[in-house]
DNA sequence: ATAAGTTTGTTGCATTTGCAACGAATGGTG
DNA sequence: CACCATTCGTTGCAAATGCAACAAACTTAT
């Protein structure tokens, strides 16, 4: 534990621990989301925000999710192409695409989000 | 903003909301560090726990900032190509290698880290 | 000491990723 | 209207990534 590099305190850089934490997390349910449904963390991201909001545009997940439209666009492709969700174009922009999800999708969506919520749970119990 | 799928409070997911916060803190400097230094955010990494703390394995990195060992060992490799690093396998236990900072990499981090400080500070007035 | 099992770092390979380029659609300006 | 600039989603391609396989070094047990 001697700094070589003196000045800066790595072990409070927020960035850092932010990344490292937020790594391990992703880490645990991934596997877990890969396995037994075969959906990838980006393709599950989408399904929730497109479960949780309606008409949701890659545009508008690429925002919220701070993915890159190239990985939203190819994730729903992934999800339209199993099934799990539609792309249709929206009448007054016929650039943007509203996605929804199909029966399958809710349902889906409805076995993922126990898990993910055991997960929420078992994490907030360890943080006290 | 009507959930579609009720039951899961996505706005206050944790394992979420620390995703899309780490990734947009992260981009930020990745940029910089990329375009300035030619220095991925992966090496980045290595050479501060490098700096920070003496004769690293990579296998200590690995757990440190959990990143997959190949991936430290092909960030190991570059930064040594780029003579920011030196590896030498311990005596005590071959299999191990010793890393450590060359003066350029040294150097160079002592570039690098200003730059993370003054993010830090930047980001902590956001935050109040 | 030998054999079986573990650990460490590297590499091969298939998949994923990011970036730029692109076509289609829209907005803005004259 | 015509023209240029911008936005949206997709795709091509080179680079990065994860995983498994591997060789070498070490450990343990018999």
């Amino acid at each position: 534990m001697q700094p070589t590099v003196p000045g800066f305190d790595l072990e409070h850089y927020l960035p850092y621990r932010l990344t490292v934490i937020s790594g391990r997390l992703s880490a645990g349910l991934a596997k877990q989301y890969k396995t037994r449904f075969g959906i990838s963390i980006a393709e599950w991201r989408v399904l929730l925000n497109v479960g949780y909001t309606e008409d949701l545009s890659i545009r508008d997940i690429e925002a919220r999710v701070n993915l890159e439209k190239s990985k939203v666009s190819r994730a729903a492709s992934k999800l339209e192409a199993k099934g799990y969700l539609t792309k249709h174009v929206d009448d007054k922009d016929k650039r943007l695409l509203k996605l929804t999800l199909t029966d399958d999708g809710v349902k889906l969506l409805g076995e993922l989000i126990p898990i993910a919520q055991a997960f929420h749970a078992q994490l907030d119990a360890k943080l006290g």
